[in-house]
DNA sequence: GCGCACTACGTACGCTGTACGTAACTAGGA
DNA sequence: TCCTAGTTACGTACAGCGTACGTAGTGCGC
């Protein structure tokens, strides 16, 4: 038996194997992607011990030899998209190349919809966090400030990333267990922040609500978002 | 029978009381008043509809003739502490009223450490976010950018609030149910930070590791992160 | 004053995370 | 070489969850 740690564990410090024993039927990496792909057919909730464990085609309690606790069945998930990551050859072009880690990052999220989600609940830094973290800073080599203020630039311009693709997401991921669907929720959501608008209790509101015409185009909103981020840090500006 | 509705609909859009019957025992503002006091106590997990009802003193059941899913109830819950924000009255230095505004709803998140972790998955505006919106578009009124670049600056102020915060409070949250404290769980997290970048796989991560000396002063790292998202709207810079 | 729309809420179901106990297995020490 | 201690595998069981459904009681509108 494991023997449960009353001890604060960071999974990533526990060894994979141990050596005595039946040898372990799956890696870290099988349960991880297990889990992602239930994630990504069935949403976020699918996401239960029993499941992950059928799709592995073993037995619920034989996942607790491998994951102490489901929060860190979620630091696997989070670190097993983080794989995604291309860790292409910096350019020398600082801007661009974290332009292209950040729309990277927004399309990993497109694709598995939950992560946002997890992201607030999650803090681990696995391998491949910590491998994307050491590529940005690869990037980052030409800009001349001190590596704190580096450090600092990522962590907002992934929050950003974050922020704003979760926004774009949040009724994917929701609507996935509801009997309707994402354009209907949409629909249903402006036409009340229309009717409230509309009581003119919010003047400002109504106003920035009515001057934008025609829908707005989020990619581009995105892009300037992250642009105005890096102008903020960068010495020499545009 | 209220009967759930097989379409989408915005808590805020059904009526508080419908006239027949008899007096409903409680209002919205009581069961998320309720609410936010467990989520407070005993953290988010221990919000559950049997909590909520024992709390109010009432059947579990009774609760879903005002909030017809849980969910609805995380959204009750994020307006009402949305009306903790301080309406000031605009000083016409809108970059002193935004970090105002900003450093108010950190302040909340940390009264409510549970709050970023329902940003993440609810979408809605109640009238207590609609008038916090409002606000934040009066203070930017000085500032002489298109009303939609104004909605863009206060979602990218909120999205650095919400995650600049939520880091710093993530392990509060979560060590609220486990036998630890919150400094042990950092304690365990940095020190195996420290063992994974003294393997020498991260040298730029190493570096920028060991090149900070002392703790880091958060809240300045927090303030100057607003200060250039700022910088990157203000048409006459510093 | 009757009826109906509404609130209140007990019961029940299927699901969750996981504590615990047992059986099978294998590497290391004698 | 065999023994045994440390592991893995996993069935069972339990407390707790969201909530569907049915029933009982209440009070406004006709």
């Amino acid at each position: 038996m494991a023997g449960r740690a009353a001890v604060p564990e960071v999974i990533w410090a526990r060894p994979e194997r141990t050596g005595r024993g039946p040898k372990p039927a799956f890696t870290r990496a099988d349960i991880a992607a297990a889990a992602v792909r239930i994630a990504d057919e069935r949403g976020l909730d699918a996401v239960s011990m029993r499941h992950v464990a059928a799709e592995l085609g073993c037995g619920t309690m034989s996942l607790y030899s491998y994951v102490p606790r489901k929060e860190d069945l979620y630091e696997l998930m989070i670190d097993a998209v983080g794989a995604e990551h291309e860790l292409f050859e910096p350019t020398g072009d600082w801007r661009a190349d974290m332009l292209r880690n950040a729309e990277e990052t927004r399309a990993i999220m497109r694709r598995h919809t939950w992560v946002p989600r997890l992201m607030a609940g999650v803090h681990g830094f696995g391998p491949h966090t910590l491998r994307y973290l050491e590529h940005c800073l690869a990037c980052l080599e030409p800009l001349d400030v001190p590596a704190g203020t580096k450090t600092e630039l990522i962590a907002l311009l992934n929050g950003v990333v974050t922020t704003y693709t979760a926004n774009d997401i949040a009724t994917v991921e929701r609507t996935r267990s509801m009997p309707w669907s994402v354009e209907e929720e949409n629909a249903v959501r402006m036409a009340y922040l229309g009717s409230q608008v509309a009581t003119g209790a919010y003047p400002r509101l109504a106003a920035a609500f009515t001057e934008q015409s025609g829908p707005v185009d989020l990619e581009a909103v995105f892009r300037r978002a992250l642009e105005r981020v890096m102008d903020a840090f960068d010495p020499e500006p545009r």
